[in-house]
DNA sequence: GATGAATGAGCATTCATTCAT
DNA sequence: AATGAATGAATGCTCATTCAT
């Protein structure tokens, strides 16, 4: 094999145990008998078991920005806008579809749970969707938003902006201060129009 | 001590440390020592480790429900639904803002990994939250985006939409004959409306 | 309840206990859950768990020793040597077949393995056991033991005589320039006679 | 050091501290000082703490059964069927005499109990030795049994006997419609002749 | 006497990492 | 470079015992 390769070999293959288990649940010895070689040989090609992930999220964020992102072919000058968002969107969709490992890695759920908890999370993350969906079924039988929605696509949207925001000014000291109420004026502002009918008030 | 506010009292401590180390890097020793209180204490209220979490989230989720999102003063008959659901996102932003620890452990950013690894994790995201972010001021400048737009939390709404839409999509084995193009089109058809200029195509 | 019974009750539970799991095994809690007694009822009656122990062995001991082995009215004066002996065995054997897990305890059995370890142990047992049963089978087809020896319970009085003596002989560190020949001939001159038929030489 | 050199030594360090102290008192940390390895070694080698002692009892009934009890040169056409009685049993006290350890393992003394526990133990069986001696040594003065019987021998190897047969038929739920008068009567046919003069009725 | 919450010494086991071959 | 036996710090958990009420 030549020298590379086997580096390529092991990340592969760590990949994959990483995606399914999570980052604490995976062992080093995992990964060797999934790889094939002996425990020293995965410290001639990583510094640790951290350097193992690591690499692995550098792997896989520089593909993201070479192939799926940043790919310079979307031109303003041809496209609209609004064709623009449209291709931007399809594109991050198409890098993680592709792969579902580097997927599950990069959206935490591997990182590391055991099993039950994460089937817990799961179940609460669920209730959340349904109440959101039951929103806005309600919004479609008052006449307020299309009925040809995908409510569950909606809601999960939804709930994956609010997270996002929450994690970005709450789960950190900074922005203590904050208004609230505009915050959630904005957000309501983005989200609004592409959900409610313009009759909506 | 009265009974009750003892286990209330270790799950408070373990709630701090859960949130600030994460799951596998919080030890039964820093809570121990946190609380105050004997090894053997711990086991008395709680069946092990994973017991003292999943009492954590079931409680907080609880919370959620009955205080925050649930609170049944919202009546459509005398708001409007943009007001309702201004309403619903206001609250939501403020069970997180109340407590910054639950709020870290809901998101999975406590969830667990060394330092080091999570520091890496927050560089890649406000890398892809800057790309979104020059997309957006790049459509400020061509006068598609109103001049207004708080373009980074935009970012980060969309961002967080699209890795939630990821997640639920793709990380999972179902759904693998999905019509990616008809996705994108629906996630821009909700994101586009609130982000461009009626007047952008 | 009155005081005494109390603590009778307590032994008969733990008496219960150590029979069926041993001594190591039977936790404290096990004790006064099926006693139905508080944690600390138990160290009002005994010093510790050896304490409880001892306490069975001790109450169990005096039992036998009235009851069963020394009970007066074996006359020689009345009975013959051999009804003397019989009577004694049958003695012995109606006290341990009266408490089974009195018996459990005296015989070591419950005295503490765990589950997996005890099955391996007796599955030795039965091996030994067969090894000797097969060659009394043997002694009786070649015509030198009577066709009516109970085989498998002359084998388990030999193995078990066997035993007894290589414990008090060899498991102490006295007795260490024993003849072995000379022992092994007064154990087969005892053995013998009860076993072949006169004719065997 | 060789390989499997190692694992043997470990199990001979743990043979004898199991044996001197029991399985529940001897500590993994007894083993590996006594051993001289480190900590995970051991489990390099053996599953658990059981698997080590398993692997002791199956090393050693193995041995048995090779090397002393059915080592092939007892020929029934050439020794009478009491020399080969004779024979099976100075081979069995041979190898229990061999290797005190094992026989300590073996005959379950070491199978544990904390130190006083046991020497209350011995001290009964010392006081039901006692008994069946004086028993003996009455038939002595009686006329019904030999003068020169080892009396304190015939005693362990009665006791040893009666308490293997309590063991296989009343330890265990099977068996609970026993004839006790019938199984006494066959005891005492095997054990009487060995013990009484003829002269004795 | 009775209670049971609290205690903490003690234990088996894990697993990332090293290093002599 | 490759190996894998050896390492030992670290960790979750148990359970007999205590003691304030």
């Amino acid at each position: 094999m030549e020298p590379g390769q086997r580096k390529e070999m092991i990340l592969e293959k760590a990949k994959k145990l990483f995606a399914a288990q999570g980052y604490y649940q995976t062992q080093i010895s995992d990964i060797i008998r999934e790889a094939g070689v002996a425990r020293g040989t995965i410290y001639q090609y990583f510094k640790n078991k951290e350097d193992v992930f690591i690499s692995l999220l550098e792997k896989y964020y520089g593909k993201w920005e070479k192939d799926a992102y940043l790919a310079g072919d979307l031109d303003l000058a041809t496209i609209s806008p609004r064709e623009y968002l449209f291709h931007r969107i399809r594109r991050t969709l198409s890098f993680f579809a592709d792969d579902q490992d580097v997927c599950r890695i990069y959206l935490r759920m591997g990182l590391g749970l055991p099993g039950e908890l994460e089937a817990i999370i799961r179940r609460f993350e669920k209730k959340i969707e349904d109440i959101i969906v039951n929103d806005l079924r309600l919004g479609v039988r008052n006449g307020h938003i299309p009925e040809d929605l995908d409510v569950t696509l909606t809601a999960n949207l939804m709930g994956g902006a609010l997270l996002r925001i929450a994690y970005l000014y709450f789960a950190t000291d900074e922005n203590a201060d904050l208004d609230l109420d505009l915050l959630a004026r904005k957000i309501s502002a983005i989200l609004g129009p592409g959900i409610f009918l313009p009759s909506a008030k």
